[in-house]
RNA sequence: GCUGAAGUGGUGGAAUUGGUAGACACGCUGGACUUAAAAUCCAGUGGUCAGUAAUGGCCGUGCGGGUUCAAGUCCCGCCUUCAGUACCA
């Protein structure tokens, strides 16, 4: 009988799929093992052979763990929201979900081709509602959830909200917005319901924030940086620019840490591992604050205070009344932008206590000029806080609250025209720029400073003089992307403020530029220059002729920046001169920490991420607006379905695509969506427009495969606590920033919430290489006539080219361009296409063009005729073809598998003509899994006539023969040798080597003439997670009713591996010369003496005494001259 | 630039702890079978030199050094390719 792939393979999969062989079960006495690939996004174009190579590997070791007695989880599901089909939907009209489920069909029936072990009854949809409830439930929790850094993990919201009614937030250490107000439990109580949300919505996971993003306004959506191109969008060419949006975000800043800690404990690639790293990018530095300086001489024109006047002031500064004291000890605390400051004058007036950033003046009540100093204050944009003497006394505490509240909730300030604009010239403010840096020993060095062009302190501090260059500078980098920026690393670019901050340390005054080289969202977005020490800061100032004081001992600086740290010892640095790196970066911390301006800070890279897109095909939010705050719908309620809607497209006047729905709003009574109309109703409300981005449903699936069906819970606990993670991870390294951080992101905080009970998902996680095409290529002729040819009719060079048709050229005819246009002259000349006196005068060039790879044979002979006819080739259909040898032969050239350069493979294709099982064990034969391999769909037959000839061992002729005499010691030697082999590659994940270690079983069994059943049995099984159908069918023709899938592995012996004999390699010097058997019981005198009387030795020692004699008995023997 | 991975025949790739480099395949060459082709089977196949031949010599794992009785494997210094990331302060 013949090995008929197309019945055997069918044949079983049908069986699988009746008797549900691989359904796991949650509960068995078997020790659990679950293998996850990552889930294919389901594209129109289907599958090609790249695809499968990682499945094909985790089924095969899903199927060795369930012959190794393991109780297997191995999933499979889609991955289904997503642009393409979106895309799709834009252009045709046709809904998302109905092209999803289509590829959904074609994926389906391609993977079941190939013959997996998949648990379908388990498959997941992200874009299925019953799946994206979860989701969004999942959403709902980090929306109620903060980070307390105090236990270092995520906690509910309500704990947060007891701490504030017990004691406000002064104590609480949480991952939160910069910037928070600190208030007391009396003011939190009085503070109204949106007062309250807004103020929780600081430390909540998922938040809403003004975001900086590229917006297409031709497009009415945010693109993220892949999809701009020289400023304009990818698709269309449309302007971009950067542009403050309200966005969901998630604050996975927050577990910055631990996801690094979490590296440690799980065993992943470390490439994958590092680029985690890299992309977390934790740095040890410290925060530094320099003021700016308000500049005497113009503070000087605009107060209109005389010297004695001044000197009152100083004095009144020094001389506190107790109430002033009292309440001045309360306000020194306040930091940040809350900070205040006492007895400062605003224009010519003093006032008592001031807080700049927010715009608020404190003042005892009961001074002479107060009416105009309310106008005045009010017009220069002050809210005016009064207290008398006594309250503060009585009660500073209340005070200080009322202020607290002010500095929150600032009222409108109603401006009184004054006809009196003595008073109204502008106030010079004072500010400080707050900076990161990795090198606080450095500070000495710093000479000047750079903001980013949208730090929003420019505006304040640019003077007169630099205003119009400033503004040119902004609009000028306004307009070039992000990505566009950072790849234009060569031009150094930046405009001076005109203003100066003042150094903290020396006091000096150094200049504050404007540059692009320093990034508006990493760090502050405003940097230190220290151009001695950092290579852009050095170029920045070599350009712009600034100062670069030397700060190392016993450094040239006149070339480049000095950026080593280690072994230089710092100088001209105050305090800090004669100290190495580390001790000067402990001491200038220590320093600014006491001073006051500076602290030691880790910063990380990572930003928080961006989670709203104005897209359609995505999870809706349960979310819905009431009076403008974000509110959550109850769980029960989900999930929140997509709305219908008209056109996919933006709205008209630039709201996402669900601005189109009619339905969509939210009915808080009735507890459902209902019609736009019904807005007017006083408890509906707008639903968000926003869609969740691609990376929401992948990053928990893992956990939903436990327990896809349940509708009650997102898994039920037992099953979590069952299958608690994922055993083996394989997929992509494409994912290693993307999917594999925010799915450890959700898992940690899932873990937190105590949903989880392990912190990371995946235990042990291999990257599968690329699987690349081998493109086909014609070679294509263009001709030109010559420039200066002396032709000066344009119509007649016309003519001549005309005549001539597109010649495409076979490729070992030429192996220079030079030879490959006299070849095609000869050809035209040849063939009366080109005259003979033009010759000379026509240049020829060559372009090569992919050939789709099925009109290519495996001896890479280009069927001519079907590339004539090729729907694609239409322009080619009268091309002259030179040949060599009667055929025309392609030229080749590996590249990524790509639908453009038509050398997609696809698997269906070989199924049918090599069968699944051929497929499955080429893939594994390629090479090592995590490599990159290209694919020769010739190097098949290897693979097949292995199955032929394995298939063969258990026929003779065209019956089924099986001995049951027992093996020979030589099959059994075989046999167990292979056993062993097998077993170790599949622990190791070295597939390809154990085919080859197939191949060779079966070779020497086939020598051998063994048919005997005692080697055939195990040999069936060994064979079974590679080849499973041809497996089955041995298996059941061996007498076996049940499926192969979980017999026992067979066990290996080393009994039969025992050798008595060595054949040893003489070397000499190193070189091998000859093999000489000797039995492996001698010892090393014996083997000594039989290997020095031997002839051979002898001729080569050529009567030569050695030197030397190396024995390693087993393995070598060396004789050293 | 930084980080990581990798360089072995015509090709994909093997080679355990340093111990016979090129397993297993593809391709190619020759042969058998066939009217022919496909399929199948057999033999050969790193380069080079010598020899009618059997066989033997020399050279060979990106390059240059080193350690060692012995290096594809370990160490030092380069080169190249691929991947990720990028003005990260």
């Amino acid at each position: 009988m013949q090995y008929n792939h197309l019945d055997i393979e069918k044949k079983w999969q049908k069986f699988w799929k009746e008797n549900q062989t691989f359904k796991a079960s949650n509960e068995s006495d078997k020790p659990k093992y679950y293998v996850l690939d990552m889930f294919p996004y389901p594209s129109g174009a289907g599958l090609h052979v790249g695809h499968p190579l990682g499945y094909i590997a985790s089924d095969i070791y899903a199927r060795y763990k369930r012959h190794k007695g393991f109780n297997v989880l191995h999933p499979q599901g889609y991955d289904s929201f997503g642009l393409p089909a979106e895309q799709y939907a834009i252009q045709t009209g046709q809904h998302p979900a109905k092209t999803t489920e289509e590829n959904i069909a074609t994926y389906r029936k391609q993977l079941d081709a190939i013959g997996f072990s998949f648990d379908w009854s388990r498959e997941v949809r992200t874009s299925n509602p019953e799946y994206y409830k979860w989701t969004q439930w999942i959403f709902i929790q980090l929306f109620d959830s903060w980070y307390n850094k105090d236990t270092d993990k995520s906690e509910d919201v309500s704990t947060l909200i007891k701490i504030f009614k017990k004691e406000g937030n002064a104590n609480v250490k949480a991952v939160s917005d910069e910037e928070i107000t600190i208030f007391s439990a009396d003011e939190w109580k009085a503070f109204s319901k949106i007062e309250k949300e807004e103020i929780l919505l600081q430390y909540r996971l998922t938040f809403l924030s003004d975001t900086e993003v590229n917006w297409c306004p031709a497009l009415g959506t945010v693109l993220a940086n892949d999809e701009i191109v020289n400023g304009v969008s990818e698709r269309g060419s449309h302007p971009v620019v950067r542009k403050k949006m309200t966005q969901w975000s998630m604050r996975i800043s927050a577990y910055a840490q631990r996801l690094l800690d979490g590296l440690e404990k799980i065993d992943w690639p470390q490439p994958l591992k590092d680029s985690q790293t890299n992309w977390i990018g934790r740095s040890q530095g410290a925060m530094v604050s320099f003021n700016v300086d308000t500049g005497s001489e113009k503070s000087s024109s605009e107060l209109k205070l005389t010297y004695k006047e001044l000197e009152v002031l100083k004095e009144l500064r020094q001389n506190l009344s107790k109430a002033e004291t009292s309440l001045w000890d309360e306000l020194k605390n306040k930091k940040g932008a809350s900070k205040f400051r006492k007895k400062y004058t605003i224009g010519t007036f003093l006032v008592d206590y001031v807080c700049i950033a927010k715009n608020i003046i404190v003042e005892f009540s009961g001074k002479e000029d107060e009416a105009a100093r309310t106008e005045f204050f009010n017009n220069e944009g002050f809210n005016l806080i009064r207290f008398t003497n006594e309250e503060v006394i009585e009660n500073v505490l209340g005070v200080v609250s009322k202020i607290n509240s002010a500095i929150q909730f600032p009222k409108a300030i109603e401006k009184t025209e004054s006809k009196n604009s003595v008073t109204s010239s502008p106030v010079k403010k004072s500010y400080k720029i707050d900076v990161f840096t990795t090198r606080p020993d450095t500070i000495y060095g710093v000479s000047f400073m750079t903001l980013a062009p949208e730090h929003e302190l420019v505006s304040k501090i640019t003077t007169d003089a630099q205003k119009v260059a400033v503004e040119k500078y902004i609009t000028a980098t306004a307009k070039r992307s992000e990505r566009d920026r950072m790849a234009d690393v060569k031009t150094i670019s930046g405009v001076f403020t005109g203003a100066y901050a003042i150094h903290p340390f020396s006091e000096k005054k150094v200049q504050i530029w404007i540059g692009d080289y320093v990034l508006a969202n990493y760090g502050t977005g405003a940097v230190m220059a220290v151009p001695c020490g950092d290579q852009r800061d050095y170029d920045f100032a070599k350009h712009f002729e600034i100062p670069i004081p030397n700060i190392f001992e016993g450094v040239d600086i006149s070339e480049v920046a000095h950026t080593g740290k280690d072994g230089t010892k710092i100088a001209n640095s105050d305090f800090l001169s004669g100290l190495k790196y580390k001790k000067a970066l402990k001491l200038a911390i220590f320093e600014m920490e006491k001073r006051g301006f500076g602290y030691g800070k880790i910063n990380y890279r990572l930003r928080d991420a961006v989670f709203s897109r104005q897209r359609y095909w995505g999870e809706p939010f349960p979310v819905y607006y009431k009076d403008g705050m974000p509110q959550m719908i109850e769980a029960e309620h989900l999930p929140i379905v997509l709305p219908k809607v008209e056109k996919y497209l933006p709205t008209e006047d630039g709201k996402p695509p669900l601005g189109n729905a009619t339905e969509w709003a939210w009915d808080s009574r009735g507890k459902k969506v209902v019609s736009n109309d019904k807005l007017k109703n006083k408890t509906v409300y707008p639903l968000e427009l926003n869609t969740m981005p691609g990376w929401a449903g992948s990053s928990w699936y893992f956990n939903r495969y436990m327990d896809a069906t349940n509708s009650k819970e997102f898994a039920s606990k037992e099953s979590l606590e069952y299958w608690k993670e994922v055993d083996l991870y394989i997929g992509g390294s494409e994912h290693a920033t993307g999917h594999l951080l925010y799915a450890r992101f959700w898992q940690k905080f899932l873990f937190d919430k105590g949903i989880v009970p392990v912190d990371e998902f995946a235990k042990k996680l291999i990257n599968q290489g690329m699987i690349l095409g081998t493109s086909a290529f014609v070679y294509k002729t263009t001709a030109f006539v010559r420039n200066g040819c002396g032709c000066s009719d344009e119509k007649s060079n016309d003519d001549i080219l005309n005549k001539i048709p597109t010649v495409i050229v076979s490729k070992n005819l030429f192996s220079s361009d030079d030879e490959f246009e006299s070849v095609v002259k000869n050809y035209l000349l040849d063939n009366n296409f080109l005259n003979p006196n033009f010759a000379d005068l026509i240049m020829i060039t060559k372009t090569a063009l992919h050939a789709d790879v099925s009109l290519v044979n495996t001896s890479d002979e280009l069927d001519v005729e079907a590339f004539k006819n090729h729907a694609l080739n239409s322009e080619y259909k009268n091309a002259e073809f030179i040949l060599e040898e009667g055929v025309y032969k392609v030229g080749r050239e590996v590249e990524k598998m790509s639908k453009s350069k038509y050398n997609v493979v696809n698997p269906d294709a070989i199924c049918l003509a090599y069968g699944a099982d051929s497929l499955r064990l080429f893939e594994m034969f390629l090479g090592p899994l995590e490599q990159a391999k290209p694919w020769k769909t010739s190097g098949i037959s290897g693979v097949s006539s292995f199955l032929k000839k394995l298939w063969k061992l258990y026929f003779n002729g065209e019956t089924f023969e099986v001995s049951d005499e027992a093996p020979t010691k030589d099959a059994l030697k075989i046999l167990h040798k292979t056993i062993k082999k097998v077993e170790e590659d599949i622990e190791n994940f070295s597939f390809n080597t154990s085919v080859s270690t197939f191949m060779i079983a079966v070779n020497e069994l086939t020598a051998l003439k063994c048919n005997t059943r005692e080697v055939l049995t195990p040999l069936t099984v060994l064979v079974s997670p590679y080849a499973p159908h041809i497996a089955e069918e041995l298996w059941s023709l061996l007498g076996n009713k049940e499926s192969i899938s979980a017999v026992d592995f067979p066990v290996f012996e080393p009994k039969h591996l025992v050798e008595s004999a060595k054949n040893y390699p003489i070397s000499f010097n190193g070189k091998m010369r000859f093999t000489l058997e000797l039995p492996l019981d001698l010892s090393k005198e014996e083997i000594e003496k039989r290997v020095m009387e031997n002839e051979k030795t002898i001729t080569q020692l050529e009567g030569k005494n050695p030197k030397k004699l190396i024995i390693v008995p087993g393995k070598i023997i060396n004789i050293v001259l």
